[in-house]
DNA sequence: CCGGGCGCTGTGAACTGGCTGAGAACCTGT
DNA sequence: ACAGGTTCTCAGCCAGTTCACAGCGCCCGG
């Protein structure tokens, strides 16, 4: 399960990186409003920590910029502030819950607990890709309607090109994102490749030489 | 990719960049303040590592000289120091984003990724001209609408073409540019001059006798 | 019309990036 | 502790790529 922590304080970012990852998410922080952002729309998080004070650009345009692109990832709001006003303008602005500092470490997990569980009766929508397709609420993936089995780590990457179609992905792009340590081989990634290939059939993913993947050619696209 | 590492500790510069061309980038070293303000003034760069306490001139005030100049180049700040403030006077002074070292060469690489990504506003637009077509995103080249295959090489040349329209570029300015090291015969770009020709017609780049190459003439412009 | 370069290209040797099979290490449930 | 499944490393192979070389043709100044 992957979380964002968008907080401009390091020792704060780290320390709930630290706390949340021993709960078992895994956490990637930003430390600017920008990049917060930017994060938070390639839709590889399942929530966002959102602080309010931030470098560049607010929490509160953060989460309204991701709602007016019609982005429904779970975002709760942190923030020093503690007037009544700001919490409300906060879930106004369509956070899903508003928390103000401080805030022990028990109740946020609650909180985001309570968010999370919350958001997951909404099902995401199916990904798809030619005859493949992932179902991210029932977490299955077929090929032209018949099931394929699929581990974790298969699943994961697969995902991840699926949320980036239209894209040359890189080797340790998905080292980074697909796999959280990043002191790993590139050749793990090949492997993997090979493993989808061998499962969805050779086209599916395509070799971009000294570049990356990319999902395969457009031919199949529409269908 | 060609990136400026500004960093006085020799040994560490190294190892950035030795890792950092592992993965691609090419990349230039400047040990102090002024000289690094230098180099990234001429352009030729994707982004900017840059430490903040360097000999001559901090990282801070290349920053704010460089944004006076209304340079946009992303800059990324690495500095010793902890403290909050630090990171939010980097911020305050321009650059794109502040990390605290010791950082990880993984974190490094995925913030910078961040930086080039978000600078490159989410899609870096297409390259053409008349009927040549390149996407840096789906790295791919299509002529007339039909796609043309590249290999690593002959992509990055064209790129670099395209990325220069209007101009003459000299062989020795592309074997420094697209060829990093620069000990080699100036005959391997008139060999790759002559691969693009063979896959994209003989018009495409123009030779200028005893000064270098030059996108083709303007006949075929607005096509 | 001739000669000196400059630039072009065919050939082939060396290299490299990416793929794969094999198997070690690691979980996880029983 | 064990079995079954999963993850990841390693080493070798292969196709595709890169590049040097050498010879040729063509432009341009005389």
């Amino acid at each position: 399960m992957r979380l964002l922590v968008v907080e401009d304080e390091v020792r704060l970012a780290h320390a709930l990186r630290r706390g949340l990852m021993a709960d078992g998410f895994s956490v990637d922080i930003a430390l600017t409003g920008p990049s917060g952002l930017q994060a938070a729309r390639d839709g590889a998080y399942e929530a966002v920590l959102l602080d309010v004070m931030l470098p560049g650009l607010s929490g509160y345009d953060v989460v309204r910029t991701l709602r007016a692109e019609d982005n429904p990832v779970p975002v709760l709001m942190l923030s020093a502030k503690d007037g009544v006003h700001d919490q409300a303008d906060g879930l106004d602005c369509g956070a899903d819950d508003y928390l103000v500092k401080p805030v022990s470490y028990v109740v946020l997990l609650a909180h985001l607990r309570a968010v999370l569980r919350r958001h997951h009766d909404t099902r995401p929508p199916a990904l798809s890709w030619g005859d493949v397709r992932l179902d991210p609420a029932v977490h299955e993936v077929t090929l032209a309607g018949a099931p394929v089995a699929m581990t974790p780590r298969e699943y994961a990457l697969l995902e991840f090109f699926l949320r980036h179609p239209d894209r040359v992905v890189t080797k340790v792009e998905l080292l980074d994102r697909v796999w959280d340590l990043g002191d790993r081989d590139t050749n793990t990634v090949e492997v993997y490749v090979g493993y989808l290939r061998r499962k969805l059939g050779p086209d599916v993913i395509e070799t971009v030489r000294g570049a990356g993947y990319r999902l395969g050619g457009s031919a199949i696209v529409g269908t």
